[in-house]
RNA sequence: GCCGGUGUGGCGGAAUUGGUAGACGCGCGCGAUUCAAAAUCGCGUUCCUUCGGGAGUGCGGGUUCGAUUCCCGCCGCCGGUACCA
């Protein structure tokens, strides 16, 4: 079967190219100090969410964001940046695990075959990264300095006075007990319910466990004793510092409404003389609280339930234990609850009112607490009229209200001295009151928890921490990086001892102290990954000083990544662990801006062709690796970004595909054409003749709709730019050399193999033209004057709707345009019979006759 | 439920501060080239039409000379979150 001749021979020349970046190390970019560094150039630092190397490799949506940041990086350097733009690995992780315990081989074995094919991969897409500063979560120097910032963590607190993170050492000279700085440390042990997931072996964050459990994995609720962050001391500078921050507003409130903040006050209400504070957002409705509601694990409820409730008590504490937290909220729509016998007294006005358990007050948020008001909170309405507890409005809604259980603002009734305020009068009055007689206080309530930071699993970092008479203390920097063991057998122990404690020799050390044998969750490795990069070879520092400063300093730049794109799954994962340990880093010192990443994007899914999520078992998946098989890697890259907005989500089409790879045949044959004998050869329609007006304005009307297309990330409108450059030029009889090159100089940071090819095939027939590489060049300046039309094409409208269309001299003024607009015949035609009542003259665009 | 996003031809999608709706690409149709096909090139392609025009950007209103764009009220789809007091 004869072989279908390409329409060019992408498969040729792509490696060449490839190779030659490769040798020549083009876009290796050299830091402050290092030879060939140029301090004048601005820097911009273009960063990708860098992958997890999965045995399956590449998916067709990585090279969606990475050919985004591609074209800008070459864009950037192209307009004399310095520009950082690197890959790494993200190679701690589960299924390296899996395989080990089915295969017995270690899971960096598995993992360096796994990143092998990733970089394969990426470096057939020919993306401009600096491999020089490759990097892998997983290997020993990289691991040391995971393990160093932990220490940090470690030996830091955070000082509610200055609102940062101090050295813990402060502490130890004001001579806090052992105890209270233990208690205090940014990363610190504590024994809470976790996320316990018995066939994975591990516990999970609260972050994590919504996309273990999707993929069929059973977590439940367990008391554990782990390793904790304190993010909790962050909550309102994670959200306060999101304000200057370039990001889809989107991701903003994601993280926002994770973090959870919440205004309201703590009451303090008497049981038998026994204190409870209960938190609330609607102090206003104090007098409308009808009953008390602890949850069932809240300590005080065997100490105030009567001897008649006792059974009944501890029965629905058991059921309530044994619930999962899917079946305590999705399934459980209908509220539950038993009455303990006990009573509580109401500051405001000495009523006694029921205490209940009910598993619809959580202990973990707030007090574990609340007073209830059916009147105005949903909630409890549901509860009260369940259980027929009483039900006293005290907010008037404003007129027009019918809602039965009203929960917004108005006017506040049956509330004492209350009465007659606004809400947010009595919300300031209530909370007055209560301070004035220690009843109370004004407080704010997060949602976010402290990051459950210990993992039992074999494949992460291990803490470098050992424990002895029952503490725990740092092992020393120098011993850094601390790695986990061989090991035989990889298999979890099935319970919450970690993996690592078979590991009995690694465990003991000489003075009887004992290693901590949890390791770190995946996330650690990214949480700092971007700083690395710029420094990746230090074996002193994580980051020099001087690198942290010219990359991510301000230097005249807002700060930090000036682009970071990836997916919107991170938004409140690792967008969020890695501003935490960014602002530590800061207070401590070690870095210049209080947020990393500057300017985020979020690439839209890539469907499959059916419209559906790819998956596997739909059978709708694209291999990117057969894709560059058929039509060449620029095509890949030209397709992807042709689709739509980068932030959309879009189906794959691979007629798509094709169009763009149709497109890329036409710039080739704008400068090859076959011979008799079948052969490449220049193009002889190409001249070095002058290029006319016409091949000017196409060609700089492009390079500034690119520009500003790029700069917007609008690529796929850069692209149609592109195509219709292509198009205009392929119509000419004589096609301007120098024209042909500004195209394939725009084309460049697109598809920069077909592009650099042509133009060194184009140097070699011509003087004129260039022989350095395009990636290399300054990017072209378009000339204004080549844009300007002499006539432009005006409508004209009659009462809104075009009848006809003039052409008029562009320097033509308002009254001059108008005049020719009312000689129109075909205008005339529709003015008859009426008279015109208003002419709107919109200037290079339209006239608008309005006449009845 | 709440929060966010989104809705434009047969399809993916374009449209400066409100100013020619449908750029570009796909698909489709017709033609050229060819022994034939592929590839390529050219023309056409929102719908209706009595060929004068008329309608049209999820639906219903409003502001305006003029609305895909601004305002009010609905509806559909996608994502996040879910007893957070």
């Amino acid at each position: 079967m004869a072989q279908r001749r390409k329409q060019f021979p992408f498969d040729e020349f792509e490696s060449q190219w490839q190779k030659r970046w490769e040798d020549n190390k083009t876009f290796s970019v050299p830091n402050p100090g290092d030879e060939g560094f140029d301090a004048d150039k601005p820097k911009y630092y273009v960063l990708d969410m860098f992958p997890y190397p999965s045995g399956s490799g590449l998916h067709v949506g990585h090279p969606e964001g990475y050919t985004a940041t591609d074209i800008i990086t070459r864009y950037k350097r192209m307009n004399g940046f310095n520009v950082l733009h690197p890959m790494g690995w993200d190679a701690f992780g589960l299924p390296a695990e899996q395989h080990a315990i089915k295969t017995g081989e270690h899971p960096a074995v598995n993992t360096e075959n796994n990143i092998n094919n990733f970089r394969g991969q990426l470096k057939r897409l020919g993306f401009a990264y600096d491999w020089d500063r490759e990097i892998n979560t997983t290997a020993p120097d990289y691991v040391r300095w995971t393990q160093w910032i932990f220490l940090k963590l470690y030996n830091s607190y955070y000082n509610e006075e200055t609102q940062k993170a101090q050295p813990i050492s402060e502490l130890e000279e004001q001579g806090f007990s052992r105890e209270d700085i233990d208690n205090r440390r940014l990363a610190f042990v504590a024994e809470t319910p976790v996320n316990w997931s018995p066939d994975l072996g591990t516990v999970l964050a609260n972050e994590e466990v919504e996309e273990w459990r999707s993929k069929g994995h059973t977590v439940e609720r367990r008391p554990l004793r782990q390793w904790m962050l304190r993010i909790t001391s962050y909550a309102q500078r994670l959200i306060d510092e999101l304000d200057d921050l370039d990001w889809p507003d989107g991701i903003k409130m994601l993280q926002k409404n994770w973090i959870g903040r919440s205004d309201g006050a703590e009451v303090a209400f008497t049981i038998d003389g026994e204190k409870v504070t209960v938190f609330t957002t609607r102090p206003d409705t104090l007098f409308g609280a009808t009953y008390m509601v602890l949850a069932p694990e809240h300590p005080l409820v065997d100490r105030i339930s009567s001897a008649g409730q006792k059974d009944e008590i501890a029965n629905y504490q058991k059921t309530c234990a044994a619930k999962s937290d899917l079946e305590r909220t999705e399934l459980a729509k209908d509220k539950s609850g038993v009455f303990t016998g006990g009573f509580a007294i109401n500051p405001v006005n000495q009523e006694k009112i029921p205490v209940w358990i009910a598993d619809y007050v959580m202990m973990s948020y707030g007090t574990g607490a609340i007073m209830a008001v059916p009147a105005h909170d949903a909630r409890d309405n549901e509860f009260a009229e369940k259980f027929g507890i009483e039900i006293i409005q005290v907010v008037e809604a404003p007129e027009g209200n019918e809602d039965k259980c009203f929960t917004g603002n108005g006017t506040a009734i049956n509330s004492g001295f209350l009465s007659g305020l606004s809400t947010s009068e009595a919300k300031d009055k209530i909370c007055a009151w209560l301070q004035e007689r220690d009843l109370g206080k004004e407080t704010i309530n997060y949602k976010l928890r402290d990051w459950l930071f210990s993992r039992q699993r074999y494949w992460g970092e291990p803490f470098p921490v050992a424990w002895k008479d029952g503490n725990h203390y740092a092992i020393g920097e120098d011993e850094l990086p601390l790695l986990a063991p061989m090991l035989e057998d990889y298999k979890p122990t099935g319970n919450p001892e970690p993996t690592l404690s078979k590991a009995t020799d690694w465990v003991e050390l000489e003075d009887g102290a004992l290693r901590e044998t949890n390791t770190m969750p995946q996330w650690a490795g990214s949480c700092w990954y971007y700083l690395r990069y710029c420094d990746t070879g230090n074996t002193d520092r994580f980051i020099s000083e001087e690198a942290e400063s010219y990359w991510m300093g301000k230097n005249g730049n807002p700060g930090g990544v000036d682009l970071y794109i990836g997916g919107t799954e991170h938004a409140v994962l690792h967008l969020l662990y890695a501003r935490f340990w960014h602002k530590v880093l800061f207070d401590l010192g070690y870095v210049s801006t209080p947020e990393p990443f500057h300017k985020l994007v979020n690439q839209g899914l890539i469907m499959g062709e059916d419209g559906q999520k790819m998956s596997k078992s739909r059978g709708n998946v694209v291999n990117p690796d057969e894709v560059v098989e058929l039509y060449g890697a620029d095509s890949l890259r030209l397709y992807e970004m042709f689709m739509g907005p980068l932030e959309q989500v879009k189906p794959w089409s691979m007629k798509g595909v094709e169009g763009v790879f149709r497109f890329l045949a036409r710039v080739w044959r704008l400068a090859m054409e076959t011979n008799q004998e079948g052969e490449w050869v220049i193009s002889e329609k190409l001249t070095e003749d002058e290029p006319d007006k016409k091949a000017n304005k196409a060609v700089h009307a492009t390079i500034k709709k690119v520009e500003e297309d790029i700069e917007s990330l609008s690529f796929n409108t850069a692209i149609s730019q592109m195509m219709v450059c292509t198009n205009e030029l392929t119509k000419l009889d004589q096609v301007p050399v120098s024209s042909v090159v500004t195209l394939l100089q725009v084309l460049n940071p697109f598809a920069p193999h077909l592009s650099e090819e042509l133009n060194a095939k184009l140097a070699e027939a011509f003087d004129s033209v260039s022989s350095d590489e395009l990636a290399n060049r300054a990017w072209p300046e378009f000339v204004e004057e080549y844009l300007h039309e002499d006539e432009i094409e005006i409508v004209i409208q009659v009462n809104g709707k075009v009848r006809d269309k003039i052409s008029v001299p562009t320097e033509a003024n308002k009254d001059e345009v108008e005049k020719l607009a009312l000689e129109s015949e075909k205008a005339q035609s529709f003015i008859e019979g009426n008279t015109i009542r208003k002419v709107i003259v919109v200037p290079g665009r339209l006239v608008n006759i309005v006449a009845n």
